[in-house]
DNA sequence: TTTACTGCAAATTCTTTGCAACAAC
DNA sequence: GTTGTTGCAAAGAATTTGCAGTAAA
């Protein structure tokens, strides 16, 4: 999907529900989605500060993270422990993750045969899913490599 | 496993690294090995407050609960978002969860091919694991039927 | 103009830590 | 006795919130 599309999206979006937009929404909303990493709500906040642009505060990024989720533009994971992780998932097939605890590294992987099995699984027990988390931890080809 | 089993496991992991058993640790450890529930940091608390026993602090509740976490007699798991949610595993075989997202409710799982895949899937990625997390979020069979 | 949004700083929530008193071993 | 453990209160980290000023629509 082209960045205008997903732009646009993002505008109806706003617009459908009467909020606004401004030059902090759009200058996250583009900074999120020229990325393909994982990236923290803090890690965000330090591009803000970094780069050209309206100044967005830290408020604002939590507040746009949350606005974002709630649209589904981004998706939020624990990796881990202490703070939630994003990535934008419009225009971005679903997918599930292995995270090395050596390196913080995320690898995105993703089998058919386990989504399928999954939904059987809910279906039985009259569970309707919306949404998942799969995630394994563990050390990645390199780090296993150093570590011997 | 018997309880009694369970308990001198413990005494003798304690032993082996010269810690030392003392009554908030056999306390905590009694308490956890007596429920079969999921609970948080603060539930447990609550617990050691309402309950008769040896007196039981904060700090030492969360110091001890990761104490029983690196031993492997507790695992934690973060439902969804704030705290850790931990429960016990010695004894008890691996499964994933589903988490109610109406009513807090947590189903246990277990799928043998979804971890066959799995292992499979990070094989082939040179990823080795070390403990994975699958849950799904949704409604659980009573919720959806009152939710219509 | 109206109503939503922003920045700021203070507040919350969950968890961790420093330290002196205490107690297993 | 030694050395690990506890409780307390303070510190931390991540995130949220109240409020007054600002700015989309």
């Amino acid at each position: 999907m082209k960045q205008a599309t997903i732009e646009r999206r993002f505008e109806q979006y706003l617009r459908e529900r009467s909020l606004r937009l401004t030059p902090q929404r759009r200058r996250i909303f583009e900074r999120v989605f020229a990325t393909h990493d994982h990236f923290s709500a803090e890690t965000l906040y330090a591009w803000m500060r970094e780069e050209d642009g309206p100044k967005v505060s830290r408020a604002t990024v939590y507040r746009t993270l949350d606005l974002l989720a709630k649209g589904e533009f981004i998706e939020s994971l624990d990796a881990g422990r202490g703070e939630l992780v994003y990535e934008h998932t419009l225009g971005h097939a679903h997918h599930d993750h292995m995270v090395c605890t050596a390196c913080g590294r995320i690898e995105e992987w993703h089998d058919e045969r386990i989504e399928a099995l999954q939904s059987e699984a809910a279906k039985r027990r009259g569970f309707v899913i919306e949404r998942h988390e799969h995630r394994l931890m563990g050390t990645c080809r390199s780090c296993a490599r150093k570590e011997g």
